[in-house]
DNA sequence: AGCACGCCGACT
DNA sequence: GTCGGCGTGCTC
């Protein structure tokens, strides 16, 4: 018998199974973890295979295996099959993939559970009271355990101090025996939040439609929903379904949205059957987690990116909850996107993968209506609540008419009104992925790059403005291109600026600001937040994070500072995100009966982001978008990757980046069924061009999203082999989530 | 990744 | 004459 190992060497040079002899009395199996002879060391490596036959490979060559880690396999032969895949559809190794799917404990090293010191009472409880007549401690202690059940020390230690004492003098009178007993971390505090709804029409066709999937053979689904539209009783309805059916569900949520009041309402519902998968868990909490799904014991699993590789037995369902989601993309290694692996899995089961969102990606709503996945709407809210109104405040107005504060007259007025009538507001500025860029106060007009059709970099050291994505480089400009005005400066707006500003101009209203700085000590941010939800503060100013998540009833004022910093973001995702993000700040305001007002503030008015949001029309904003993309072309019409060369040495990062740019660029010409999938390749400096004294290069390439690329992402993963060197590390990212 | 083998410069 | 630099190559 022979077993294909996978050894946890991260480098390309091993990223192949090793053939091992399994040595008579050593039960191995699938997925188990061994120890091997490697060379001269001794590695832990994964079974993702076992033969009969060595398969002409010298006997000489073959070691044995050295024995198992653990004595139960940690992978299914599901999870083996989609870590191939992973391999293969993100350019990682298969160590790498199968380092992904473990819990964060067990990679490198063995995992222990948690043990805890218990105590138990041996004979019956008269007998043993009369036994320890004169020591009260010894009696409480007694008390405490006479159901004869197992009790841990640690937890007596706080009614009795120093039980441990108390048990050890105990047993020596064999009266009562200490053990170790393994516990389970994670305890969770158990709401009863259930509270079951009668779908409306339109939920009951989405979970009939689904239903009908889960019992035959599966598929790829996608529920878009308005805000307010109940998508959540839809995937509670299935994963009821799911259970009843003896199979396990996934459902996977945003990093933000997993908070312990999440975690405890999925445990009310579900009990001991859900389990959480929680960053907030420490890393022995989160094996804990892992391996009650691992044996079953849990069936429903919660969790964000990664739990999407949980070894839920005979799975039927993986939700992915609101999509559309940066967080959904690994920026690790191997850099996974959980949507496609959720499709994916849910596919090698025969399962149901459901994304859903109020606004989804441009690339599913497309596959969506290609038909690679299935649509489902829900167009209206439940109880038939109205969507917030929303205002767009052209800024250029403000300053032609002789107003060069931050806030527009009419959102000081919406302040002011709202301050009275005793209501809170939230003004928020979406900062994520800024880079400075210069705009037009006149007319609103930001220089993009010619090639890219993206918006170009504000560099203050020469005054210089560059693309992020190709290179190319200008001088900024001192008069407006479109309008001639000299109004065209570098943007920049900051959390502490809005802060000062409003505290100069409402010196008596108490705010508190929520940005990186605040919220870097955890305590700090609960402070901040409960200070709010009790009205204390009343204005709260902040960056993404006070966007989703939280639900404060009398928010009924929503100010989004300038609109304008995520549009002009280079990246081609910008004006989708910036729809997206305006889409969710307008579901804030007028969460509770009170009714909600937004004003989004922007030098660009007119652009169709920003007044589709405003409408709350993602069909309208999809179909302009996708016709952009077509034109500009970018995904899902083509595929922007890179590989990214890291070196101490900078003559070696550029020669690495450059050889394998050329070497890749003949490899397209060869052929011209291969050079009819080329948009560009280019190698360069890659925009963040030194990190901790590491130089970067990159080569960016953009292929036509035709069938015939799995071929030509093998040959960049090949020379990605050949141009890896110990002092020139290599990475190939595909559709990254920022090309820095 | 490690750890070998292997071929060229400054030291006891 | 050796000791040691890190360049290339292999690990079942």
């Amino acid at each position: 018998m022979y077993a294909q190992v996978v050894v946890d060497v991260l480098s390309r040079q091993v990223d192949k199974p090793f053939t091992y002899a399994v040595p008579d009395g050593l039960s191995t199996a699938l997925g188990m973890r061994v120890r091997v002879p490697f060379g001269k060391r001794e590695l832990t490596g994964l079974v993702v295979g076992l033969c009969e036959e060595a398969g002409g490979l010298e006997p000489e060559k073959i070691k044995p295996l050295l024995g198992a880690v653990e004595d139960f396999p940690l992978l299914t032969e599901e999870l083996i099959v989609l870590a191939r895949w992973l391999q293969g559809h993100c350019g990682c190794t298969l160590a790498q993939a199968v380092r992904a799917m473990l819990p964060a404990q067990l990679r490198g090293g063995s995992a222990k559970p948690l043990t805890r010191l218990a105590v138990r009472l041996c004979q019956p409880l008269e007998q043993a009271l009369q036994a320890s007549k004169r020591a009260p401690r010894q009696q409480q202690l007694l008390r405490s355990v006479s159901d004869g059940r197992v009790h841990r020390l640690d937890l007596l230690e706080e009614e009795i101090p120093g039980a441990l004492a108390v048990a050890r003098a105990l047993e020596k009178k064999g009266i009562c025996e200490v053990f170790s007993l393994e516990v389970r971390r994670a305890p969770f505090v158990d709401l009863a939040l259930d509270q079951s709804h009668l779908p409306t029409a339109e939920q009951a066709n989405a979970i009939a439609a689904l239903s009908k999937a889960l019992d035959d053979g599966g598929g790829s689904f996608l529920l878009a929903g308005v805000t307010g539209s109940g998508k959540t009783e839809v995937y509670m309805h299935l994963i009821r379904r799911c259970l009843n059916r003896g199979k396990g569900a996934i459902v996977l949520v945003p990093e933000i949205a997993l908070t312990p009041q999440m975690a405890a309402w999925f445990r009310a519902r579900f009990g001991d059957t859900a389990a959480i998968l929680h960053s907030a868990l420490s890393k022995g909490e989160q094996f804990d987690e892992w391996r009650r799904i691992r044996f079953g014991e849990a069936r429903v699993v919660v969790g964000a990116r990664s739990a999407v590789f949980a070894p839920v037995q005979s799975l039927g369902l993986v939700v992915v909850d609101e999509e559309h989601e940066q967080s959904y993309q690994s920026e690790g290694q191997p850099q996974y996107d959980a949507r496609d692996v959720a499709v994916e899995r849910a596919r090698l089961c025969g399962g149901i993968a459901l994304l859903g969102s109020a606004t989804p990606q441009i690339q599913s709503y497309e596959k969506a209506l290609r038909g690679a996945y299935t649509l489902l709407e829900l167009p209206h809210r439940v109880q038939g609540r109205p969507m917030a109104q929303v205002e767009i405040v052209d800024m250029r107005r403000e300053i032609l008419d002789g107003n060069p504060s931050i806030f527009s007259r009419s959102l000081r007025r919406a302040l002011e009104e709202t301050l009275q009538k005793g209501e809170q507001a939230v003004l928020f500025i979406n900062r994520r992925g800024y880079a400075g860029f210069v705009k037009c106060r006149a007319c609103g007009y930001t220089p993009k790059c010619p090639h890219c059709d993206v918006a170009l970099t504000y560099h203050l050291v020469d005054n210089s403005l560059h693309c992020h994505y190709c290179g190319y480089r200008q001088a900024t400009p001192s008069l407006c291109p479109a309008c001639g005005s000299r109004y065209i400066k570098p943007m920049g707006i900051g959390t502490q600026k809005v802060e000062q500003v409003f505290c100069q101009e409402f010196p008596t209203v108490p705010c508190i600001r929520l940005d990186a700085d605040t919220t870097a000590r955890k305590d700090e941010l609960v402070r901040l937040l409960s200070s709010f939800r009790r009205g204390e503060a009343k204005v709260m100013i902040g960056t993404q994070m006070v966007a989703k998540g939280h639900d404060f009833p009398n928010v009924t004022l929503v100010g989004v500072m300038m609109a304008d910093l995520s549009l002009n973001v280079p990246d081609y995702r910008s004006e989708e995100r910036t729809f997206q993000l305006l889409t969710q700040v307008a579901g804030r305001a007028g969460r509770g009966e009170l009714p909600g007002q937004v004003f989004v503030q922007t030098y660009e008015p007119d652009h169709y982001a920003i007044q589709m949001a405003a409408r709350q029309d993602y069909r309208a904003f999809f179909e302009q978008e996708l016709k952009r993309r077509k034109r500009t072309l970018y995904p899902p019409y083509t595929l922007p990757m890179r590989i990214l060369a890291t070196s101490p040495s900078e003559p070696e990062a550029r020669a690495a980046a450059e050889g394998l740019g050329q070497q890749l660029k003949d490899w397209f010409y060869e052929e011209k069924q291969r050079r009819k999938l080329l948009v560009q390749v280019r190698a360069m400096e890659a925009p963040l061009s030194k990190i901790r004294d590491v130089y970067r290069y990159q080569v960016y390439v953009k292929l036509y999203a035709a069938d015939g690329y799995a071929e030509a992402l093998e040959q960049m993963q090949a020379l990605c082999r050949e141009y890896e060197t110990a002092k020139v590390s290599l990475r190939l990212e595909i559709d990254p989530p920022s090309f820095l």
